[in-house]
DNA sequence: AAATTGTGTTCAAAATAATGAACATAAGTT
DNA sequence: AACTTATGTTCATTATTTTGAACACAATTT
């Protein structure tokens, strides 16, 4: 990428720097999103600059998008402003457009032994996917399922009997009336302990970045 | 160019430019991540260079966390990996595997006649566009909702009991074991018709796309 | 009004991220 | 073994970000 040097002005990332990209979809325009919070915060350009370490003439340039900045350096305004990285990105970028839901006729999913039952009460997916069930599990009833992606989020509410949950090397119990949420980014296991069957509620967030 | 050159280690990064920082938290490292989706898509380093357009080396320097890549790079090769910038940023970070809400933890809201109960389950998203609640009301019971702004969708799942909803000028009856999903973009009411208390659980789906 | 202070922008210099080519190493072929 | 091939790392150079100081401008104070 041999890139001319702009005389008029220092350095016009947002013209230059991305041309010959995708020009329908580009990195995160942080700028805006940085400047908001900053008013937001009351803070000035020299005073966000001397709380996060970041020199405020880029961080004059950051705001007008006249730069690209770098990982480090988005993170330390971050942190400053108090607002996970993440967020900050995001902001800019396309909100979750919602589909529409046809009329189904609520799936059904059983383990082999027939003791796990999900029903498939919805999906829906654009950015991140989201489902959401509901299961009963007689006494020994196996759920296993395999990683759902790295930051995935399974969100499961008991509403009558014992759940034991397992993600990776840690299990949790669950009785009646408790909730639980936990990362799927590694393969998992749900058995009902009975005596009495479980059942209960259960909302997957696959590849979703929220931090609880 | 002061490039003090250390033949073992060549990370200027790692060691170098956090040094005087906040050492218990870290900007995100995101090398282990995206050397796991290159493999995971069965991709050598020149294969994704020429995909992202970022060079083979510094993508070799990234992956080892001896760079601190530019908003930019790290861009270009989200989009080669097809996946979520925030996604790729947010895998470093630390999360609770676990949140446990014990019975007395889960907030609940209900009616002002304490006929309508609603526990609120979870919530998702920095706009607050997915909550899902377990609900139960005797007969008679009525929850009333403003509505939830245009394109919000309410689902409704009966696990017992009798429910009217009323969304707009149209009403539907729900028996035991049926979903319901309508707009929740004008005032709507459900209402518990009986004789044994509805119970069932709700997911809602806002619509952020609109600025209050 | 003149001086001072507060705030954001631009400049030259320094630090470093990104590039392409050369190198290293391992795995597979002849 | 010697020769390719495939893959990742390091090197020298170039392109950019980042910095601190100087600058411009507005709002406030004297």
């Amino acid at each position: 990428m041999q890139q001319k040097k702009d005389a008029s002005s220092s350095s016009s990332f947002a013209r230059d720097a991305f041309v010959g990209q995708n020009t329908s979809d580009r990195p995160p325009l942080v700028g805006k999103e940085i400047q908001r919070l900053r008013q937001e915060h009351q803070l000035t350009l020299d005073e966000l600059a001397s709380k996060s370490g970041v020199s405020k003439s880029i961080l004059s340039q950051i705001e007008r998008d006249h730069s690209n900045p770098t990982l480090s350096t988005i993170w330390r305004i971050s942190q400053a402003l108090k607002q996970p990285l993440v967020d900050m990105l995001s902001s800019g970028e396309e909100k979750p457009r919602f589909e529409h839901l046809k009329v189904n006729e609520t799936p059904v999913v059983s383990s082999t032994d027939g003791k796990f039952v999900l029903k498939i009460l919805g999906t829906l997916g654009t950015v991140s996917t989201l489902q959401w069930y509901e299961f009963k599990a007689e006494e020994g009833g196996i759920l296993e399922s395999e990683s759902h992606g790295s930051g995935s989020l399974e969100n499961l509410t008991l509403v009558s009997g014992k759940l034991l949950v397992i993600s990776g090397t840690e299990s949790r119990e669950l009785i009646s009336g408790e909730t639980l949420r936990f990362l799927t980014d590694s393969p998992h296991r749900l058995e009902s302990l009975g005596p009495e069957p479980a059942h209960g509620f259960m909302v997957n967030l696959l590849n979703s970045n929220e931090s609880f």
